[in-house]
RNA sequence: GCGCGUGUGGUGAAAUUGGUAGACACGCUAGACUUAGGAUCUAGUGCCGUGAGGCAUGGGGGUUCAAGUCCCUCCACGCGCACCA
């Protein structure tokens, strides 16, 4: 039965299939242990990318694996398919975001199925559909009910380009994380989730995520940024020192206070204006500040800029020791941090000492590395721990006695207290666009918000808008705007949400994906959840998997269900490349993946992705590494499918089940630990064999059950033809048998002084006596013996035995 | 600046626990078959050396009978955070 391979001739029915057989369901109650997969789903631009590819067959392969295993394996996929895309296309080209978007999920279904990729399409879900938004409002009154909802104005980052608001997550090197537009400041009302209220709880959580690596929960642990200090009061007076105010500053350094010289407060404090009326020259203030605040973050957070401010014309009071210092207004003292208001060292911290160098202001030095009391003029912040010196009853302490014993003192004297400081801020949710999810807010007519109750959502989108680019379309459709609850006429909130909100929490709606009275049942979610095994790409490190982390904590304090965290293990595979560069239009490098598909069918694609690096590194795109897959294939293709044209001679029939029952064990541990690149090396050599020494049917079905989850068309299609019954992908898994591939013999390497000096072959298990002799009595050995004095042996059962000869 | 990671043939890589470095592939070389070859098959292929042998996992040092693997140090590249008080 000599034949050709060509994927293209029967790819396409084999998708048909195992739509038609519904080969991937599966089922919420099942004998079999439950397993779930899952990919991070797409934005759904229209067309597959090689990102997606990758990352799709990495957790197809890992599917198909388990299920052939006996699991009962949940792998879903839907659509991202809120954001700016969609909108930007309505403006651009007038085309309904709605129809643009279902077009592209329709498309992007059709690409995906043509990979081979075995998802359960009955619980696919697009976040754009009002069954599953309604969900998210749904979500969003849940966590108002709880507190976990609030309205604030506030210093938010505006991206000039995307004509939105953005979360501090989402501004990356000081730009907005889709456009790559510097970002503004502006001060508007907006709604915040309190996922600072789980700060503690996200940090301390990563320890029990023990599969994931390590690098996330770094990335994580500094996003949210603990740190451990005390706040101090100083009470800030005039030239006559009589008392204005009282400002509080957070410090990790305590034991540094008697150093502090000046105190610096940030422009956008709100006492800043009620200490203007104070200034002598308040106008040159008022100018320094408009400069400030008009220079963009990029340039305001370079770290290198020498830094500027000004005295505000008043002091403040060092609670320890009444020195009077100055109030400083200075560019670097950041509002969101802390309190915005710093006492300055300058000779133990490096920011200080580089402002108070460059504006005359005393430096103090109160820590020294040794003991000594001399005290040079210093030329840099000495910003390590040492031992106090100049700090009245502290002098002599070490740092972090004393930022114990001075934080007491100050408790003491009703000056200070103990602060666990977060970097991680509330995060923003709302989004002045129409392409997203309505937040379910109302305003009455004297502006207070009020939430719309549950049995009236969804609020759905209106039809009636018009994309013209100029500000939100939602803020001009009657339909949406005008709303009468309870005989009350209000306003709609135009906010949309931040489409990480529908992120946050698919994976939940999958276990339960067409619950029509609330988002999903608790007890489906105790059979499925955790996901046993995501996989999606690095960049979402502290942005979705972050939100996706605080949802669950938030859904099971608001009784949801009963996890305390979504993803068990996780993998962040790595980029595609094109000439060592990520592939991206800008670049002109793209490779489309159907491409690939149409010239050398799907099986090819996914064998050149799974082969060519291992799953967590870069993989460099090549013509000659797709053509090797190919031909690979082609040549497993020919020996399975014509088999009985190579058959084994009887003589060799022990060694060709040895090596098949040996490849058995060895794929199986590659599959489990994401090894795909080892897996595949360790079937062509089993191919090599097969066609050095022949066949027979037996190993040629084992053969393609284990290429099946990594190449699921033509081992189907072999399967098949060679009636064998059903799909190859709901066969069990082959399962090595150990007697078979025992070894007689083995080959010990025998060293002199830790170098190779020749290979024995000696029967398994040989004791160190046996070993010894047939090393003594192999001449090159007894040359080396001979040659000095036997000092030590070393020997390591059935690996090698180490003469030490000096 | 701080933190983390990576570095192995001409190339992608393997070596799961300190124990034969370079499996498997790509490429290249030679040959076979062929009207033809960008198909297929066979053989060879880390480097130096005619050879015996020597040298090799970014550089240098250390621990060990034995180091790609552990420790120190330096270099290069990548990633994250970046005035976080």
């Amino acid at each position: 039965m000599s034949m050709e391979y060509k994927p293209l001739s029967f790819e396409e029915s084999l998708v048909n299939q195992w739509d038609t057989e519904l080969l991937y369901a599966c089922d919420d109650n099942s004998e079999k242990d439950p397993y779930y997969v899952l990919e991070m789903f797409p934005y759904p631009s229209g067309h597959l990318h090689m990102g997606h590819v990758r990352n799709y067959v990495i957790g197809d392969a890992l599917a198909r694996f388990k299920r052939m295993q006996g699991f009962n394996v949940l792998y879903p996929m839907g659509f991202d398919s809120f954001g700016l895309p969609a909108e930007n296309a309505a403006i651009k080209h007038g085309i309904n975001p709605k129809e643009w978007t279902q077009k592209n999920v329709e498309h992007m279904i059709i690409q995906l199925k043509r990979l081979g990729l075995g998802y359960d399409w009955s619980r696919t879900l697009s976040t754009f559909n009002d069954d599953y938004y309604r969900w998210n409002q749904w979500l969003f009154l849940t966590f108002y009910e709880k507190g976990l909802v609030y309205r604030k104005k506030g210093w938010v980052n505006w991206d000039p380009v995307d004509q939105t608001v953005l979360a501090n997550e989402q501004v990356i090197d000081g730009k907005g994380w889709r456009s790559g537009a510097v970002v503004e400041k502006k001060e508007i009302d907006q709604w915040y989730l309190k996922i600072t209220d789980y700060a503690q709880e996200l940090l301390d959580d990563l320890d029990s995520l023990t599969d994931w690596p390590d690098r996330v929960k770094l990335m994580q642990k500094n996003w949210i940024g603990k740190s451990v200090g005390t706040e101090i009061d100083f009470e800030l007076v005039d030239d006559s020192g009589n008392h204005l105010e009282t400002v509080t500053v957070f410090t990790t350094r305590p034991d540094t206070l008697y150093g502090a010289t000046y105190v610096s407060i940030a422009c956008e404090h709100p006492l800043v204006s009620t200490l203007l009326k104070q200034a002598s020259d308040p106008d040159e203030i008022k100018s320094f500040i408009a400069k400030t605040m008009a220079s963009n973050q990029v340039d305001r957070s370079d770290a290198t800029k020498p830094k500027t401010g000004k005295w505000l014309g008043v002091y403040a009071v060092n609670p320890v020791n009444q020195d009077k210092i100055p109030l400083y207004i200075a560019d670097y003292v950041l509002m969101d941090y802390g309190t915005g208001v710093v006492m300055a060292v300058p000779a133990h911290d490096s920011r200080d000492y580089d402002f108070a160098t460059a504006h005359n202001l005393p430096i103090r030095v109160v820590i020294t590395q040794d003991n000594s009391q001399d005290v040079e003029p210093i030329t840099a912040a000495f910003t390590g721990q040492g031992r106090l010196i100049d700090s009245q009853q502290f002098t002599g302490l070490h740092s972090e006695k004393a930022k114990d014993a001075i934080t007491d003192y100050l408790i003491s004297l009703s000056k200070g207290r103990r602060k666990e400081q977060f970097r991680l801020r509330d995060w923003l949710i709302s989004r002045q666009r129409y392409w997203g999810t309505p937040i379910p807010m109302m305003y009455d007519d004297e502006n207070n918000p009020v939430p719309v109750s549950k049995e009236q959502l969804p609020v759905r989108l209106p039809e009636d808008v018009q994309f013209d680019g100029k500000g939100n379309p939602l803020a001009y459709s009657e339909t949406f705007m005008n709303v009468t609850e309870n005989g009350k006429n209000y306003r709609r909130e135009t906010d949309t949400m931040d489409t990480f909100f529908d992120s946050s929490w698919y994976f939940l709606r999958y276990c339960d994906a067409t619950n029509t009275i609330k988002p999903f049942d608790a007890e489906k979610i105790s059979y499925w959840m955790n996901v046993d095994q995501y996989i999606g790409g690095i960049e979402h490190a502290v942005l979705h998997l972050l939100y996706a982390r605080f949802f669950v904590k938030a859904c099971r304090d608001c009784g949801l269900l009963t996890i305390n965290e979504p993803f068990k293990r996780l993998l962040c595979q790595g980029m595609v490349l094109k000439d060592g560069a990520k592939m991206s239009k800008s670049l002109g490098n793209t490779v489309d993946p159907s491409a690939i598909i149409n010239q050398y069918g799907a099986d090819t694609a996914r064998i050149f992705i799974l082969f060519g690096a291992p799953v967590e590194r870069d993989l460099e795109y090549t013509e000659t590494g797709v053509e090797g897959a190919f031909r690979f294939l082609k040549r497993l293709f020919s020996m399975t499918i014509d088999y009985g044209s190579y058959s084994v001679h009887p003589d060799k029939v022990a060694e060709l089940n040895k090596v098949c029952h040996k490849t058995i064990k060895a794929v199986t541990d590659d599959l489990a630990r994401f090894s795909f690149n080892t897996a595949i090396s360790r079937i062509m050599e089993l191919l090599n064999t097969m066609y050095s020494i022949g066949t027979t049917k037996e190993v040629v079905l084992i053969c393609l059950k284990l290429l099946a989850p990594l190449a699921p068309f033509m081992t189907d299609y072999v399967w098949q033809r060679l009636d064998q019954n059903g799909s190859i992908h709901a066969q069990a898994w082959p399962v090595c048998d150990e007697s078979v591939i025992q070894d007689d013999e083995i080959t010990v390497v025998c060293q002199i002084n830790g170098k190779v000096r020749d290979k024995l072959l000696i029967a398994i298990n040989s004791d160190q006596a046996t070993v010894e002799s047939v090393a003594k009595s192999s001449e090159k050995i007894q040359l080396y013996l001979d040659s000095g004095t036997l000092r030590k042996t070393i020997f390591v059962p059935n690996k090698l035995i180490n003469f030490v000869v000096t």
